[in-house]
DNA sequence: GAGGAGATCGTCT
DNA sequence: GACGATCTCCTCT
C-alpha cells in the first residue's frame, strides 16, 4: 500500500511480465502517482497502445537494442522515457520477460488529484478547471501528461514503478473501467493497421475519441 | 471544428 | 542527414 489514505495498491512484477496486448487492456482504470515532496500528483490512465517487440516494426524495439531503449530490454515494471520531435516526452513502461523489448505508451490520463501543480507545470495556471473542456488540456496526450507530471528522460528513464521508494509509480485503487475500445495506433506510419490502441470508452480525457461503430 | 505547418533535437543510417 | 509513438497555433470554413 503506498498511500494507506487512499487505499493504493501496487501491480505485481507479474501483472507486467505478460504480453503487451494483455497489459494494454488491463492498464486503463490504473493510477500514475507522481510525488513531489509533500505532494502527490495522481492521474487515472484512460488511453494506452501496445508495442510488441522486434518483431513490430512500429516498436523502438525493432531496431534492437540500444543505449536508447535498453530499459525495454530489461525487466518489466520499467519506466521507458524517450524525446521525441525535439519537444515533447512520452512514458512507456516496459513488459513481457527481460530480453523481450515489448511495452506499453500510456497516452493519456484522467487528473485525479495535483490539478493545480499540473496546471503550473503545463503553463495553464490561469485556465479555469472546473471547466471540463480546460481540464482536457492538462494531460490528454502522451506529450501533454509527461509535461504534467515533470517526466523526463534524465529523471525517470529506467525507474522502477511498482517500488515505494520510487517517486513515480502506478497503482489501483479498485477502480475498474465500464467498457474498453479497441483503434488502431496514432501517429506511426509502420504496421498502422495494428489494432492495439485501447482507451475508456466514453471518457472525455482520451487523446482522441474513437471513431464510433 | 478541421486541417496544415512549424518547432527542435536525440538517435540511427 | 533524415526523421519521428506530438502539440500548438494559425487559417479557413
Amino acid at each position: 500500500m503506498i498511500t494507506p489514505e487512499l487505499n493504493l495498491k501496487h501491480l505485481s512484477r507479474s501483472f507486467f511480465s505478460r504480453d503487451p496486448r494483455k497489459v494494454g487492456r488491463d492498464l486503463p482504470g490504473k493510477l500514475i502517482i507522481r510525488k513531489q515532496g509533500r505532494k502527490i500528483l495522481v492521474g487515472r490512465i484512460v488511453e494506452v497502445e501496445a508495442y510488441l517487440g522486434q518483431d513490430d516494426l512500429a516498436a523502438h524495439a525493432a531496431a534492437g537494442r540500444t543505449a536508447r531503449n535498453e530499459v525495454i530490454f530489461g525487466p518489466p515494471g520499467h519506466a521507458y522515457v524517450y524525446f521525441i520531435y525535439g519537444v515533447h516526452y512520452c512514458l512507456n513502461v516496459s513488459c513481457m520477460a527481460e530480453g523481450d523489448g515489448g511495452c506499453v505508451l500510456i497516452r493519456a490520463l484522467e487528473p485525479v488529484t495535483g490539478i493545480e501543480s499540473m496546471a503550473r507545470a503545463r503553463e495553464l495556471g490561469d485556465l479555469d478547471f472546473s471547466v471540463p473542456r480546460n481540464l482536457r488540456r492538462l494531460s490528454s496526450g502522451p506529450g501533454m501528461l509527461c509535461e504534467a507530471l515533470e517526466i523526463t528522460r534524465e529523471r525517470d528513464n529506467g525507474k522502477d514503478l511498482l517500488s515505494d521508494r520510487s517517486d513515480l509509480q502506478i497503482a489501483d485503487d479498485g477502480f475498474r473501467v465500464k467498457k474498453l475500445l479497441t483503434t488502431t495506433r496514432i501517429g506511426i506510419t509502420k504496421s498502422p493497421e495494428m489494432p492495439l490502441r485501447y482507451l475508456v470508452e466514453g471518457n472525455v480525457y482520451v487523446s482522441k475519441a474513437a471513431i464510433s461503430k
